[in-house]
DNA sequence: TATTGTTATACTCTATAACTATA
DNA sequence: TATAGTTATAGAGTATAACAATA
């Protein structure tokens, strides 16, 4: 996929990508630096996003299986392959005998959050390949494109949080 | 990554993602996206791009390690099962003994491409939420960026191929 | 000697199905 | 009965290391 040029207008002055091929090599890139970053903390991405989602959260197994998308015996052993590392805790839920409640552990919110600044950078390193102008008006494109999307499908991409203090 | 506004400034007027939240939730939507319509065909993402690659190569085993960013271990297996599947061929390389050469068959190149222009049309739609302006704007500034990172990396996107002709 | 590809091995990630314990 | 979680099982995908065949 996008491995064709497939442009038959060639203007000289700026060649340019197609539309879809330019979003699916965007996205690639994207992946791949987030990956590259967590790797060199020995994450996985959805490792990553686990401990990301625990940053502000302290979810059952199925609560994390709806936040991920993921079925509930495959956060089992996400949860306990974290676990086994120090990342996170399991601990029983005070208000139902059959719920475990995971959390993150100093050492993996630790983790998770040199990850995500790093990650952060890389996409600001990114970003700064245009002009000031340009950077803005691509995140406002790309903003404005996302809140369209999501509106579309029922979902608020910005809710009011009531979730535990942050510590990073 | 990505779970926590961190806007500060709420203009009221037309709420925006922080640039690095913007850029992130866009390649993942754009990765599920492109995992959903491949996995309508029964093909991951890697599968995806394997068979995407070969619509205009009929590469060795190393190059297209080269190719996909993996090991060469990985990509016999890749191979292999979709060998299996009937959508590649293995044949020996008639110049080196040592090598063998991959190719599409009909049916995995008819599943790419339709995979592949579901996608396109799915990317379609996402870009008819921005109005005709905002969405060249959009695409010219993302090609823009990904050709000076390429440029920054030593990689010519726009390479002038010397493959076979494509048959879809 | 170096390169190409395969195989053995080990691990992560994922889902389905069967199970236990609790509600 | 229904839900929460674990476990058994199966398979894809990945890498490292050892190997055979060829260059």
């Amino acid at each position: 996929m996008g491995n064709r040029p497939g442009n038959r207008s060639t203007p000289a002055k700026e060649r340019q990508l197609s539309p879809v091929d330019g979003l699916a090599q965007l996205s690639f890139l994207i992946h791949r630096l987030l990956e590259r970053r967590a790797g060199e903390h020995e994450l996985s991405i959805i490792q990553t996003r686990l401990l990301g989602v625990l940053r502000d959260r302290r979810p059952t197994i199925s609560e994390l299986g709806k936040l991920l998308d993921l079925d509930k015996s495959s956060v089992s052993g996400l949860v306990e392959r974290a676990e086994r590392r120090g990342l996170v805790t399991r601990d029983p839920s005070p208000t139902d005998g059959r719920s475990v409640l995971v959390r993150l552990t100093g050492h993996g919110r630790s983790l998770v959050s040199e990850a995500s600044s790093q990650f952060g950078a890389d996409v600001f390193t990114l970003l700064n390949l245009l002009s000031p102008t340009d950077r803005r008006e691509l995140s406002r494109l790309i903003s404005r494109m996302l809140v369209a999307h999501a509106a579309d499908h029922g979902i608020d991409l910005f809710p009011t949080i009531e979730a535990e203090p942050g510590t990073d």
